[in-house]
RNA sequence: GGCGAUGUACCCAAGUGGCCAAAGGGGCGGGUUUGCAAAACCCGUAUUCACCGGUUCGAAUCCGGUCGUCGCCUCCA
């Protein structure tokens, strides 16, 4: 297993801490809106590397965070006249809803800052004490000229960062890169009681404390967005390891590049946000993570409504093909593997092939720093061969031993990638309630017609078959006749 | 100004010294199949990897330069 590190910036090996364990820390959401698909973007690749290392049969300790104390939470409360730990509380569930849909995995633990005060106050205390943090009316900064390592991470230097520039120093300040461990209360605020007086946790300081709580001083993986290298985790970097004396704090640091629409990235200063919410309505969230796994996770990502409508397409044929591995399982045994193989028949020998080489291969592609773009490639030759194969009918009669194992390919997809995983029919289905749901048609209305028309092509009128399905096809209904009945499905686009 | 990415076909995108006269998906054109379709499958669609120069027996991949785009340096996944 091979992981590009920020921190090194280079591809090294994967070892950990203790053998057979992965401690790993990921910066998750501060709570005050809905998230958007470029949030969506960061949270899928983490689920990805701890899905990866599971099927690998590492143990791992996953632990997500949620912010929910913080200035633009206290901002947004005053706005709403509500209280900020209400807000952050409705919308870590609805974040949570979000992410169940899109199928993540939930995290060994999801700690949440205001649960964390006391172990965030021990280690502003420890970073007072060790002469590398001070108070100033309230507030407690870290002075980074304290941390000769200060800027590790970044590759910035103390002398390059043009301080005051865009925001005014702080007079109490000792040095302009400075930042807040706990901030002094101002009246009214939410605020808890500590040795500098009450008031919250710096934006910085409840990663480090929460980290260290379940997995310890030092651990494997620290992950997060591109945008957070600075400050966010060059701060958390010095105040941990400061705080501890231990490093290196994390062994580590894995970053995802965002999620651009045209050129620009999507932020919620910017104001050109697509909720997760609203895309999932639209479309499965296969879709969406088909759509996000073909791009390396370090690379930008261009986000549009028609790569998401050509995932679409790429998943219905991948689910055509494993709509016939699970035909193939029900219709029972057959000769088996090797035997497939002795015969002469070019379409059985490469399907055998794929598949017998298929984990492998797909395992390796993701050591190799999670190239999910190279894993799905492997899929779509599986699905095209397997395609190929299906369309010859003989040998579709005598191939059954192939269904056990190519089934166990889509399995492994949908474990690692969380695609593929689904049965054929509950994806079509999937696709079809959400496009029948956005033209406000029920299911029943649209197999009258379909029905309709199977009677006219029992009787072979064709003229009226044919009236019938161009009045389906006005209304994004595409027909399929097979030998067992005709089926249906809604356009995409 | 500093730091960091990145530029591969109509679009998306893998590949970072020989297996590349460059994967894979979408699109487009042609074909098989079909009552006609759709789906699936087959064939085609980059002698070329932003540009210029260099290293090498050999470069999309390494080095130098030029141009373009993006991100961070303030809150941000």
């Amino acid at each position: 297993m091979r992981i590009y590190s920020s921190l090194s910036r280079e591809v090294e090996p994967l070892r950990t801490l203790e053998p057979g364990h992965v401690r790993m820390y990921v910066c998750g959401m501060t709570v005050y809106d809905y998230c958007h698909i470029g949030h969506a973007r960061a949270m899928l690749t983490f689920d990805v590397v701890y899905r990866t290392l599971l099927e690998k049969g590492y143990k791992v300790t996953y632990v997500r965070n949620h912010t929910d104390v913080d200035d633009k939470i206290i901002a947004r409360a005053i706005e709403n006249g509500e209280e900020p730990l209400v807000l952050s509380e409705r919308f870590i569930a609805a974040l949570d809803e979000d992410l169940a849909r899109l199928g993540l995995l939930l995290p060994s633990e999801q700690p949440k800052v205001s649960e964390n005060i006391p172990q965030i106050i021990d280690l502003v205390g420890a970073l007072i004490e060790r002469g590398h943090a001070y108070a100033a009316d309230g507030d407690v900064y870290f002075a980074v000229e304290t941390y000769e390592a200060y800027g590790k991470l970044s590759g910035k230097r103390l002398a390059d960062l043009r301080a005051g520039e865009r925001v005014d120093v702080d007079s109490r300040k000792r040095h302009p890169g400075d930042f807040a461990l706990w901030k002094a209360a101002k009246p009214s605020e939410v605020a808890w009681q500590s040795p500098w007086g009450p008031g919250r946790p710096g934006w910085h300081i409840e990663c480090s404390a929460m980290s260290m709580r379940y997995l310890g001083p030092g651990f494997d993986i620290h992950g997060g967005g591109i945008d957070l290298i600075f400050p966010h985790h060059e701060n958390e970097i010095a105040q941990s390891e400061c705080g501890t004396g231990h490093h290196p704090y994390a062994r580590i640091w894995m970053h995802n590049g965002h999620l651009t629409m045209g050129e620009t990235k999507m932020s919620k200063s910017i104001g050109n946000v697509v909720r997760i919410r609203d895309i999932l309505d639209a479309v499965p969230a296969e879709a969406l993570r088909l759509l996000y796994l073909e791009s390396h996770y370090r690379g930008p990502l261009p986000y549009s409504n028609d790569r998401l409508t050509d995932a679409i397409v790429a998943l219905d044929r991948l689910y055509h093909a494993k709509e016939l591995v699970e035909e193939l399982e029900a219709q029972g045994s057959g000769p088996a593997l090797a035997e497939l193989l002795r015969d002469q028949k070019a379409e059985i020998g490469e399907v055998v092939e794929l598949v017998r080489g298929f984990e492998a291969r797909f395992m390796a592609a993701m050591d190799d720093d999670f190239n999910t773009a190279a894993a799905i490639t492997l899929l779509h030759e599986l699905v095209r061969a397997l395609n190929r194969y299906g369309n010859n009918k003989k040998l579709v009669k005598k191939a059954h031993a192939l269904a056990a194992p190519a089934a166990r390919c889509f399995a492994l997809a949908g474990r690692v990638l969380g695609l593929g995983g689904l049965s054929s029919e509950a994806w079509y289905q999937q696709v079809r309630q959400r496009r029948l749901l956005a033209l406000g048609k029920s299911e029943a209305e649209v197999q009258a017609l379909v029905d309709a028309r199977l009677a006219a092509r029992a009787g072979k009128d064709w003229a009226a078959a044919d009236a019938l399905r161009v009045g389906l096809d006005a209304l994004g209904v595409v027909l399929m006749d097979g030998p067992t009945g005709t089926r249906w499905r809604m356009k995409v686009d």
